[in-house]
DNA sequence: TGCTCAAAGGCAAACGTTGTCCTAAACTGG
DNA sequence: CCAGTTTAGGACAACGTTTGCCTTTGAGCA
């Protein structure tokens, strides 16, 4: 079933037939032969040899690139399961493939190897790339790959991203504990990500509004994992006089110090109110439940991707369009962990999930995917 | 940097580079010009274009291909970052793309398009597929795809597959309520995979062996989701007389089990015995701590991926060579939710990581990823 | 009739490889 | 010194496309 063949059977040469399932030069073959070749070729099956198109145009095939660290917060978690669905949905309602590439370690040597035309993606989206200078980013601008940045916060101003907003979301989570009546709001931090360094401003924002006076001692480091959560709470615990409530960076960090606390005798939230964030989906099903702040995670991986495949379709790839930022928005749920309002029975956490995009579409050229 | 530029600075032919390149043909260049194209390809950083190897060669591009069911109890928990972690470990290690495709409908015509050349895959990886008759298997047998399904219970005979012994899963958990003195001990399903068959299997020999009649009121469905474990529990709670212990097919729907048998006013695991399966990070931070079966789901993800690659290499793909049937342990994990013997602390929940495979290696020929 | 012109489509080169078949030179033995 | 063999390498035809340019055909027009 190649082109061949089809010129073959139609009588009609390579060219022509190649016109007309590329549908183009239109004006350059009548109708009768292009709905015969048409005919002929849907009967084959015919589907266009990718190798052969991107050797030819030097374009690479329509799949998309996902660069992912290997942090196991992560690679190896909730976030990531939303993320890469998300991506997932998109690419596949958009008829585009997807390459997940994980890396160990952000040697530009790193991305060099995985950018290079070797895995032929047509762009990429960055996870949790950090801060200005990521090579990754520096390859993809090298390399005029197209790429967009998740939960960068804008991190370099000159790459297309999707973030939430973190600062709104720590400064919504700690006003939340301060309108509760709570003064020694401690804050157990994440891994060194803008993301957490966001929530952590939201934090600092919300307390010296307050006027409330910001003590260093209250805020630990975490790591973004249920481990440092529980240790950074037993550093809390130790020191006096100890807080009344803690905003952690995010969910499993929260869950725990929640474990931590309530090993040391504290009842939650009467002895110690907790928040945090992310709003994992075990968030409201830990006793008590996980007041926190929901982060639509899924949502950015598929915005993530339509962004990127809408900049591939438009072209603008190779040059340096208006650079997007979308930032959507998260929102505080508000469950049992902080007193005060107690949520009656178990809330629906639907992340707003787009209806089910509908498969490849009848078509009447089966082999056109969306070419990027 | 084509085999032609290297060629001409070479001042040898392309045929030459080629043969150095892909180290063939050692006899027929001699040491000098082997080290002088060496250094020229290194120096330019060569990398083979990998649709042109594969044009020529009909070989597909080293990638393999991950089928995922769009069911959210795969596509979106736990169980999806843990295989795709470990295949994508996998994977990295041996220096190969993954390429994973969802599909929504598992018709015959949905495989053939996944699966047609356009995604160009070397071999892929079936997650989920439920029974013999799976189109998927079927288009892989088909388009002489090698393929390995994991967790398919070895439904299809003649498919390479990494399972757990599910049955022996089910069988323990059940036997560890037997032990425990429960006689009236419920089950709520899953959805109909064989995963959940095999588990329900174990619970009914468990009860068998140990003379236990089986009411088959107490077996009730579910759907692997927290909210079908509520509504079975919610269901067996409304008969009578009413479980003492039950045991479901996965965590999630444990979970849910025992939040609704908590909010009518059960203790647990005083007044109801709940053991879960699958062992989710979130098992250990309920309240109580769940018990459950341990599925590594990690490494069963990492050994499909080794066992296509392996295959791939050995170069039996086209050929069905012996089918291979991988079966990893499940194992019992003893927490809290089931009285009896309490857990003390937060147990290490490691999930025997295989140590970070090495970054791919300092390498004397930087573009031989592994060919497949 | 001779001319131009548009419509419809063919030809062939190129993309970067691989592998088969060829050849020139150097070496071997007699 | 010559035939035969090895060694080291070159030429070239694919693989399935795409595309710029060329050719054929028939119609329109003076």
């Amino acid at each position: 079933m190649s082109l061949r063949e089809i010129a073959d059977i139609a009588g009609v040469s390579v060219s022509t037939v190649s016109r007309v399932v590329n549908d183009k030069h239109r004006d350059k073959v009548s109708d009768e032969t292009r709905a015969r070749i048409l005919e002929i070729a849907r009967s084959l099956r015919y589907r266009p040899n990718p190798q052969a198109v991107s050797l030819k145009t030097g374009r690479p095939s329509n799949t998309l690139g996902v660069l992912i660290p290997y942090f196991s917060h992560v690679f190896r978690s909730f976030y990531w399961s939303e993320i890469s669905s998300g991506v997932l949905d998109a690419a596949y309602s958009h008829g585009v493939g997807v390459n997940m590439m994980v890396y160990r370690d952000d040697s530009e040597e790193t991305f060099r190897e995985l950018l290079s035309t070797y895995r032929n993606v047509s762009g990429v989206i960055l996870l949790a790339v950090n801060g200005h200078a990521s090579p990754a980013v520096e390859q993809c601008r090298n390399g005029m790959l197209p790429c967009v940045a998740v939960n960068s916060n804008g991190a370099d101003p000159n790459v297309h991203s999707v973030d939430c907003d973190n600062r709104a979301g720590g400064y919504n989570a700690t006003r939340h504990l301060i309108k509760l009546g709570h003064t020694r709001i401690a804050h157990i931090g994440g891994r060194d990500f803008s993301d957490a360094h966001e929530r952590l401003k939201g934090y600092r924002d919300a307390l010296e509004e307050a006027g409330i006076p910001i003590d260093e001692r209250l805020i630990v480091g975490g790591n973004f994992e249920e481990t440092g959560g529980r240790e950074a709470m037993r550093t809390l615990l130790s020191g006096s006089p100890r807080p009344s409530a803690v905003f952690a960076a995010n969910d499993d960090s929260a869950i725990g110090a929640m474990s931590a606390a309530k090993r040391a005798g504290l009842r939650i939230p009467d002895d110690l109110a907790v928040v945090g964030f992310d709003d994992i989906s075990v968030a409201q099903y830990v006793e008590p439940a996980l007041t926190t702040v929901h982060q639509p995670i899924y949502r950015m991986g598929y915005r993530a991707a339509e962004m990127l495949i809408g900049r591939l379709q438009a072209n603008e790839g190779r040059n340096g369009a208006a650079i997007a930022r979308d930032i959507v928005h998260t929102r505080l749920v508000i469950r049992e962990s902080c007193g005060g309002r107690r949520a009656n029975g178990h809330e629906d956490m639907s992340i707003a999930r787009p209806a089910d995009p509908a498969p490849l579409s009848g078509e009447e050229t089966p082999w056109k995917s969306q070419r990027l």
